[in-house]
RNA sequence: CGGGGUGUGGCGCAGCUUGGUAGCGCACCUGCUUUGGGAGCAGGAUGUCGCAGGUUCAAAUCCUGUCACCCCGACCA
C-alpha cells in the first residue's frame, strides 16, 4: 500500500501542544498520531490507528496461537453481574453508571471479569470442556480521578483481558504458565524493552501475579530488581524475609528512661546518645527504634479498624505497600478524634505495651519482620517524655503478626540472593495473575467433575494494554527528533522523501513513484511524501512520524544513488536507485 | 478531594498592572520566485478574548459569580 503525505489526513505541529506534558503524549499529539476529545478520551488519526492496529494483530495472533479464542462482549453493561461480585459498590466512583430510560442501572465495563464467568457458566457444564482459554479485545471505562499523560493513564482504553478455566490449581498453574509465555512472545515481538515483575494481585484477588513492565522514567509503578540475580518485584511486592531469631539471652530486662521532649526519632536518638550510651558501645542509630505508626482501615463493607504498624525507625511506612497488604481495605490517617478514642495511646510516644489484639486497647498490632524474636529496641513507653529501652521481641512484647509495608531502598538486600536491590520506573503493559475462586464462587461457576461432583473452577485473569502500548512503546523508543516505531508496529515500512523539485525534481518525482510502486508490489507499506514542501520540512517530518526506514530520492539520484536511512541508528547508506527495491525488501524482512 | 496554574483565530503565545474596540509567530488561501535541513516577497481569509452578571460613555483589561482544562499530590491499571 502507497500512502500519499499529499492526501493523508494528518497535520503535524512544529511546536509541542501546551497540555501535553509527557514526551509520547506531545509527540503522538505533533506527529498527528492523537487528539484530545476529552480528559483522558482520544481520538485515532490515520497513522496512529495503524501502530494500534497493528499491536491488537500481534496482541491476537499470539492469543489464537496459544489456543484462546477471541469472544467480544459488550461495553455497556448490566449493574446485576457487578453487584453480585460485590464490584458495583467495590469500584465506587471509578465505574461510569448510567440509567436507561426505565431507570435501569448500566455501566460502561471497567473490567469483565464478571462477564466472562457468567458467559462460561453459561456454556460450559463439564470437566470435559476444560481448560477454556477466552479473550477479548475491548474497549474499557475508568472515571479515574486524574486522566494523566495522554494515552498512558485514560478514562477510556482498550485493553486485551483473557481468562483461564480450569477444573484445579494444576491446571491453573499450566494456564498461567502457558499466557506468560504467549505474553513474552508478544512483548517481544512489540520490539521493546521491558522487564517482568512479581506483583500483588491487588484488589482483584487471587495469588501468584506478574506485571509485564515498559522501563520508563515517567513510569508510575517503582519496582525494584537485584543487581545480581534475576529477582525483580513491583515495589508493592517486596517480601522482605524475616530477620533471624536473636538470642536475647545477654540483653537486660527492658528499662523505662525519662526522655523530655523527644516526639520524634531523631530527637530520641541525639537524647539517647547523650544520656544513655548503648552497652555495646555502638551509637544509637534511627535503626535501634521502634516506631509504631497508626491508620484506620476502612473496609468495603463499610467497617473501620484502627490498625498499628511497627517499622525500624529509620523507616517510613510505603502507603501503596500497605494498602496492597490491606486490599481491599482503603487505609486512611489515624486522626486526633481516633486519639480521642484510645486514651492509652500517648502521640509520639505509642509503644507495643497498648498495642495488640490481647492488649488494654485492643488495637490490631503488625510488625516489619525486622522486628523478629530476641531483637532489642528503643521505643515508647506510653507516656510522655519516656521511652523503653532494651525492650526486646518475643520476650518482652508479641505482636499480631508480621506486615510488608516498611519503605523498600536502593540497597536493601535482595530476598533471594541478598544482593543489594536498586529501583527503577516502568509502565504497566501488561499483568497476568491466578485469580483463583473468587468470581466463580462469587457467580457460582462449577461443572461437574470426573465422579459426577460439582466443583467450583478456578480462574486466571489476564490483560494487555493496547492503546496503553501505543504511548507506552513510544516513550520506551523515542529520541530528541520524534518517534522511532519498532518495526512490526510501525504505520510504514518505509518513508519514502522526494527532495527536490524543478526541472530535476520531475525526474525525482518518476524515481521516487516507481520505487513506490515496486515496493508496493513486494508487499512492502510505503509512505511517500509527495508534497510540495522545502526538504527540511520533509525530514523534519519524516523524523517526527518515526517509520523505521526514511529512503531520499534527491541530489544523489543525478549519479544513480537514492539515500537509505535508519531512523534508530541515524545511519545513512546511498544505494544505487536500481538496487533500492531490492536492498529495502531485504531491510524491511529482516 | 488538597495545592498550583491557565482559558485570546487551527497550534504556540503577547496584550490585562495603567479600560479606548485585538496583535505576533507558525499553519491556511492566491500569485511569483525558491528547493538537501522547518524558504522569500506581495496580497488575503480566519476571533461571541471560556461563560454569566455587574461597574463604565467605553471592558480581553476592573468587580462578582461560574465553568472548563492542565500540572503536582491523594487515588488508580
Amino acid at each position: 500500500m502507497i500512502t500519499r503525505l499529499s492526501t493523508l489526513f494528518l497535520r503535524t505541529l512544529r511546536e509541542d501542544p501546551a497540555d501535553a506534558e509527557v514526551p509520547s503524549h506531545r509527540l503522538l499529539v505533533r506527529a498527528g498520531y492523537i487528539r484530545r476529545a476529552a480528559p483522558g478520551i482520544y481520538s485515532w488519526l490515520p497513522l496512529g490507528y495503524r501502530v494500534y492496529r497493528n499491536i491488537e494483530r500481534i496482541v491476537r495472533e499470539e492469543m489464537d496461537a496459544m489456543g484462546a479464542q477471541e469472544v467480544h462482549f459488550p461495553a455497556l453493561l448490566p449493574r446485576e453481574p457487578y453487584q453480585a461480585s460485590g464490584r458495583w459498590t467495590e469500584y465506587g466512583d471509578n465505574i461510569f453508571r448510567l440509567k436507561d430510560r426505565k431507570k435501569g442501572d448500566y455501566l460502561l465495563g471497567p473490567t469483565h471479569e464478571e462477564m466472562f464467568t457468567l458467559l462460561v457458566k453459561d456454556v460450559v457444564s463439564s470437566y470435559k470442556q476444560l481448560p477454556l482459554a477466552l479473550y477479548q479485545i475491548q474497549t474499557k471505562y475508568r472515571d479515574e480521578a486524574r486522566p494523566r499523560a495522554g494515552l498512558l493513564r485514560g478514562r477510556e482504553f482498550v485493553m486485551k483481558d483473557s481468562y483461564s478455566f480450569d477444573i484445579d490449581d494444576a491446571g491453573l498453574d499450566e494456564s498461567y504458565r502457558r499466557h506468560r509465555e504467549a505474553y513474552i512472545r508478544i512483548f517481544d515481538r512489540l520490539g521493546f524493552s521491558y522487564v517482568i515483575v512479581s506483583a500483588m494481585a491487588g484488589a482483584m484477588g487471587g495469588s501468584k501475579s506478574e506485571e509485564f513492565l515498559a522501563e520508563a522514567e515517567i513510569g508510575e509503578d517503582t519496582y525494584v530488581r537485584c543487581t545480581r540475580c534475576d529477582y525483580a518485584a513491583n515495589v508493592e511486592a517486596v517480601t522482605v524475609p524475616p530477620a533471624a531469631a536473636v538470642d536475647a539471652a545477654a540483653v537486660p530486662a527492658a528499662h523505662v528512661e525519662d526522655t523530655p521532649d523527644t516526639p520524634t526519632i531523631e530527637t530520641l536518638v541525639d537524647l539517647l546518645n547523650a544520656k544513655h550510651p548503648r552497652a555495646d558501645g555502638r551509637a544509637w542509630t534511627a535503626a535501634d527504634t521502634l516506631k509504631n505508626l497508626l491508620v484506620v482501615l476502612h473496609h468495603p463493607d463499610g467497617r473501620s479498624e484502627p490498625l498499628a504498624i511497627g517499622v525500624p525507625g529509620d523507616r517510613e511506612v510505603d502507603v501503596k505497600r500497605l494498602e496492597a497488604q490491606v486490599a481491599p481495605a482503603e487505609v486512611v490517617p489515624f486522626v486526633e478524634p481516633d486519639f480521642a478514642r484510645y486514651p492509652q495511646l500517648t502521640r509520639g510516644y505509642v509503644g507495643p505495651g497498648v498495642l495488640g489484639e490481647d492488649s488494654v486497647t485492643g488495637i490490631r498490632y503488625l510488625t516489619d519482620p525486622r522486628i523478629s524474636p530476641g531483637t532489642a529496641w528503643a521505643t515508647g513507653a506510653d507516656a510522655p517524655g519516656r521511652h523503653v529501652l532494651d525492650l526486646v521481641a518475643g520476650r518482652d512484647f508479641t505482636s499480631d503478626g508480621t506486615i510488608q509495608a516498611a519503605e523498600v531502598r536502593d540497597g536493601d538486600p535482595c530476598p533471594v540472593c541478598g544482593s543489594p536491590l536498586e529501583s527503577a520506573r516502568g509502565i504497566e503493559m501488561g499483568h497476568i495473575f491466578q485469580l483463583g475462586r473468587k468470581y466463580a464462587e462469587a457467580l457460582d461457576l462449577q461443572v461437574l467433575d470426573e465422579s459426577g461432583r460439582l466443583v467450583t473452577v478456578t480462574m486466571g485473569s489476564y490483560g494487555i494494554g493496547v492503546s496503553r502500548a501505543v504511548a507506552a512503546i513510544a516513550e520506551n523508543t523515542h529520541d530528541e527528533k520524534g518517534l522511532v516505531w519498532p518495526r512490526e508496529i510501525a504505520p510504514a515500512d518505509v518513508h519514502l522523501v522526494i527532495a527536490g523539485k524543478g526541472a530535476q525534481g520531475a525526474a525525482m518525482v518518476q524515481a521516487a513513484e516507481r520505487i513506490a510502486g515496486e515496493l508496493d508490489a513486494a508487499g512492502v507499506q510505503v509512505l511517500l511524501d509527495d508534497r510540495d514542501a522545502s526538504p527540511g520540512v520533509k525530514f523534519a517530518d519524516a523524523e517526527l512520524i518515526g517509520v523505521p526506514t526514511i529512503v531520499v530520492v534527491g541530489r544523489g539520484l543525478a549519479s544513480g544513488v537514492v539515500e537509505v536511512r535508519d531512523r534508530a541508528t541515524g545511519e545513512r547508506q546511498d544505494v544505487p536507485v536500481d538496487d533500492v527495491v531490492a536492498h529495502l525488501r531485504g531491510v524491511v524482512t529482516g
